[in-house]
DNA sequence: TCTGGGGTCCTAGGACCC
DNA sequence: TCTGGGGTCCTAGGACCC
């Protein structure tokens, strides 16, 4: 008789990379380090907002999406450098090499963080050995800081990771729950925004530990069927797989832009739609992928934000199709107020591989349509002998037979 | 003269079908 | 002459995250 062994429990990592575009200019330029860095897109634009700072700079208070004037004025002496997107992603890919040398089931979330299951990977050690020594690898060969979360799940690992920074490695298990997660404040919880805080707060809740002991119903009554999934995150419960092939299963390919004033001139508006388009077009190609559905976005002056979708008949990924629906949506939505940002984006993405795979389906689904007709036509000509749809058979006997299905009955209709 | 740009997931109402 | 209840699809918007 086999033994009954308890199911192993899970060893899942959350890798974050601490201020990570900050860190990786001052590996590139380590004269900026110790000193007050901020990363803003196009600084002296009006679009420029702090994207990362350095610790040094958060001192000071400077906090991400702050406008950079602002954070200037917190910190003169803050230095400020444009983000350097290609840096970012050679640094990311090296991280992530890191991370696939130890286990396969490596999660990428973001350009700067990831889970790992590093369950079955006993062979590198224990998950303590194993955390320090990725960390020590990231620091001396890319010279970049970053903090570990060690836990049964995803959800415990993202908020350990988060307990200590920059350079922290912590460890979160269920029996920590109780003294580590629930005194923090509502906000702090991964899920919970500032809405969701709001709303738990007007029915006297205030830690991650009033939300674990919360009544469920009264949770899903004011939040649906979040309530009900945060409750279970509060008190360790989260069963999410670590998926590696999630990060190819993307929904939607988008771009937007906000311009340099606000307008209504059509010309600037019909230039900035044609550089979306063409930068939505970029990313579709290099993912070999195709869309169903169009959405615009028109951000006004006031910051009023509206969006608008068509979902389509067909596939398409040309620029033309794209911006063709795009500018008809724009056309027929646009209430002519001065416009502050506009975006487009593609949604219904496919990579045309399984495109052309649903494609196959359709015409095997047609294929099986005609053999049903087919079989009323042959019981029709068994009861009636002789009729006008015999001709339609002759018709398709010359046909190729596509499916194996198809090719049978052509053999038999022959015989 | 505050508030970027890339995403995901969920909700809710109307249309339409059974 | 009034009218149930599910289910799916489409569209718009909201919340959240990095």
């Amino acid at each position: 008789m086999s033994q009954w062994y308890p199911k192993k429990g899970r060893v899942i990592f959350h890798l974050d990379m601490n201020s990570f575009y900050a860190s990786v200019e001052m590996a590139y330029n380590p004269s900026l380090k110790g000193r007050p860095l901020a990363i803003a897109g196009n600084p002296g634009e009006r679009k420029g907002i702090i994207v990362t700072s350095s610790y040094e700079a958060r001192a000071k208070g400077v906090k991400t999406t702050m406008p950079l004037w602002q954070a200037r004025k917190l910190c003169p002496e803050l230095i400020v450098l444009p983000p350097n997107f290609d840096r970012y992603r050679t640094a990311s890919r090296e991280m992530f090499r890191m991370l696939a040398e130890i286990t396969p089931y490596v999660q990428p979330v973001s350009i700067d963080e990831g889970y790992m299951d590093i369950t079955d990977s006993e062979k590198h050690g224990t998950p303590i050995e194993i955390a320090n020594n990725l960390q020590q690898r990231i620091q001396q060969e890319l010279d970049l800081p970053c903090s570990i979360g060690i836990a049964p799940n995803k959800f415990l690992a993202k908020m350990a990771s988060d307990m200590k920074k920059p350079m922290g490695i912590t460890i979160l298990r269920k029996r920590d729950i109780q003294h580590k997660l629930w005194p923090l404040p509502l906000e702090e919880m991964y899920g919970v925004g500032a809405k969701t805080a709001e709303k738990l707060r007007k029915i006297d809740m205030e830690t991650i530990g009033d939300l674990a002991n919360g009544d469920v119903y009264q949770l899903k009554s004011v939040l649906g069927i979040n309530g009900e999934r945060l409750k279970n995150r509060a008190n360790g419960i989260d069963t999410r797989p670590v998926d590696p092939d999630a990060v190819h299963e993307f929904k939607s390919i988008g771009s937007s832009q906000t311009l340099p004033q606000d307008t209504t001139d059509e010309t600037d508006i019909k230039a900035l739609m044609n550089l979306l388009a063409d930068n939505v077009v970029r990313r579709m190609k290099r993912k070999q992928a195709a869309g169903r559905s169009v959405q615009i976005m028109i951000r006004y002056f006031d910051h009023k934000t509206v969006t608008r979708s068509k979902k389509l008949q067909r596939y398409i990924e040309t620029k033309e199709d794209i911006l063709g629906v795009a500018s008809d949506l724009f056309q027929k939505h646009w209430n002519l107020e001065p416009i502050r940002l506009l975006g487009i984006t593609v949604q219904d993405v496919e990579e045309k591989q399984n495109i052309a795979q649903q494609l196959d389906l359709f015409t095997y689904q047609k294929e099986a349509g005609k053999e049903k007709l087919y079989t009323a036509i042959d019981e029709l000509s068994e009861k009636f002998g002789k009729n006008p749809f015999v001709r339609l058979h002759n018709e398709d006997k010359t046909e190729q037979p596509r499916t194996s299905f198809q090719k049978d009955f052509l053999d038999d209709y022959k015989r």
